[in-house]
DNA sequence: AACAGTATCAACCGCTTCTGC
DNA sequence: GGCAGAAGCGGTTGATACTGT
């Protein structure tokens, strides 16, 4: 007899939360401290179950969660640890802990996957027009929409920012808590498109270049608030060292490692020797 | 204006892992 | 060590917004 999923009882709502419904949540929450998510409903009255109202906390109403804009330094940093685990998106989330897990994988499923398949394509005409057979395809998860094709080059950017305004709502509400606003992408957006096109056309995709592009100066804040190793294990004297010998024996393992794809390899090839500069800066 | 197609993201579902007994 | 319940995780879905015809 197995244990009847906690979503299924009578009387358990379902759906998108209201304002209401966070701000009883979020009260609850700044009372007792996140955690027995079990008693959560019990005790609040949430028509939710524990399930629904940690992830809910967890995604959008915990404080300190930047919605929103991707910079090219958090867009690199993605991807890179992408093609180093996979869908990891929990271990990778703990890497950006301004993101979340969910908004990680949105993200990937509907922007940065696109990107690569483009970055893909503009290397499979520049470097192997006629023996795709050399380089194999990317490892690329084609879980989720697949069905849907690539954005035209005319709409690709159309989509304005509609990040949850409802919890910008219930942040005006609570006093001490940080849930950032959403500036406007468009514009953004359609510079880095157009940038994107550009590129294409001279068989070099420029946006890559960003999202590539680990910025020395981002990397050395973390690195000093020990948000590249959240979990602790070095001490603060040696942790770069210890990072960079880390990183140059994984870098020639992944190397050495024959099931990576051209594309695997390239990223790793590329982007870890930005880091190495950037640890290598750290530790001098 | 109406409709179809597409993109986005919040939320759910089911499985796995963790934890306490 | 084994079990049950809780928590976490990743894949998927559905509602909605937007564009093009």
């Amino acid at each position: 007899m197995g244990r009847p999923p906690c979503c299924d009882k009578v009387g358990i709502k379902k759906g998108p939360w209201t304002p209401e419904e966070d701000i009883i949540l979020v009260t609850y929450i700044q009372e007792h401290g996140p955690g027995n998510w079990r008693s959560v409903p019990t005790n609040t009255g949430l028509l939710r179950c524990s399930k629904s109202c940690r992830l809910r906390w967890t995604n959008y109403l915990r404080p300190g969660i930047k919605r929103g804009n991707f910079t090219p330094h958090e867009e690199g940093m993605i991807v890179h640890l992408q093609a180093l685990w996979g869908n990891k998106w929990a271990a990778i989330a703990s890497y950006l802990p301004q993101r979340t897990d969910n908004d990680i994988k949105n993200y990937w499923n509907t922007h940065l996957k696109k990107k690569i398949k483009k970055l893909q394509s503009a290397f499979d005409s520049q470097m192997a027009p006629s023996d795709s057979t050399t380089y194999p395809p990317l490892s690329i998860s084609t879980a989720g929409k697949s069905h849907q094709n690539m954005p035209s080059a005319k709409n690709a950017h159309h989509y304005p920012n509609i990040y949850a305004s409802s919890t910008q709502n219930i942040s005006r509400l609570l006093e001490g808590w940080m849930i950032s606003s959403t500036p406007q992408k468009k514009l953004a957006d359609q510079e880095t498109n157009k940038e994107c096109l550009n590129g294409l056309v001279e068989g070099v995709d420029f946006e890559f270049e960003s999202v590539l592009a680990f910025d020395n100066g981002c990397w050395d804040k973390m690195m000093k608030s020990g948000d590249y190793y959240p979990k602790g294990g070095y001490g603060n004297n040696d942790k770069a060292a210890c990072i960079l010998h880390e990183r140059k024996l994984q870098k020639q393992e992944s190397l050495n490692n024959a099931s990576l794809t051209f594309f695997d390899r390239w990223l790793l090839d590329e982007s870890a020797s930005q880091l190495d500069g950037a640890i290598e800066q750290q530790v001098n």
